[in-house]
DNA sequence: AGATACTTGACTATTTTAGTCAGGTTTATA
DNA sequence: TATAAACCTGACTAAAATAGTCAAGTATCT
């Protein structure tokens, strides 16, 4: 059970730029040196937090890229969803008929399963953007 | 991020196992009909578990395999721990020189895939073999 | 005009997963 | 003591997912 990179990108670009979203729009070059993500695959995951209105980019010569929202108003789980990172711990196919379904027969830990995965959602949906800027500076003085 | 088949294999067959418990041995074979596992995949399971300690094998025939500590000794964790299904957010290697270390440099989200792995495995240090089997069995009357 | 920076989509090497397969060894019981 | 049930081990592999790279654009500020 881990975590991809996409995910993990995802987030720490997004805490670059939130550190650095003042006034200029942060440009993909600049996450990629600071954050050591090759820029190829940053554009990849910036399309498609673009594309869930996370962010809004700016082009043309010192463009880049902007928060779209409150730093406080961004959670992780908008993140995840964004780049397709998913929580996955059932295997168990709906339409299934032979097995467990989810609903007629369920295996011995469907239960469990879910519970598992709502643990991890909550902590997902507590923690914003915000919260880990503000960690990240505090740990910096 | 995804549980693999190892860890829920592993945690559906236990549960199976301690459930019929009772006086015999409980055959993998059985499981395998069960809870439609392959045996040659359970072999490979119950070899990690027997050598953690987590079931004890007895040979010949009217064989199987029995609990090797009660129920609710047994953790979830103990068991994702035998079947080496572990819970990794952060890549950062300990001894690389550059980039996130861990210790010398942190990456900005550093400390956030720490919190969130804690997470994960707290759940899976509370939840015990008997919990599993009384859910179960709650839901079957 | 031209440099900078975003945008898109196709492609691919590597790794992991989820098993299968083959060939054992052990031991209870008839 | 023969034999069948059951455990035990390690090597192998197809398929899927991951983690990118590569190429060829398009938009826009200066």
């Amino acid at each position: 059970m881990k975590l991809t990179s996409k995910g993990r990108y995802a987030v720490m670009a997004l805490v670059d730029l939130a550190r650095f979203n003042n006034i200029n729009p942060v440009s993909l070059r600049d996450i990629s040196l600071r954050q050591g993500i090759s820029l190829d695959y940053l554009e990849q995951i910036f399309s498609k937090l673009r594309k869930k209105e996370i962010v809004q980019s700016v082009r043309g010569t010192q463009g880049g890229y902007v928060l779209n929202k409150k730093a406080k108003e961004i959670k992780l789980t908008n993140i995840f969803d964004a780049v397709d990172e998913k929580v996955k711990t059932v295997q168990c196919k709906k339409d299934s008929k032979k097995g467990c379904n989810g609903k007629t027969t369920k295996c011995v830990t469907h239960n469990l399963w879910d519970e598992l995965e709502n643990h991890i959602n909550n902590f997902f949906k507590e923690k914003s953007l915000e919260d880990l800027v503000k960690d990240n500076q505090e740990r910096r003085i």
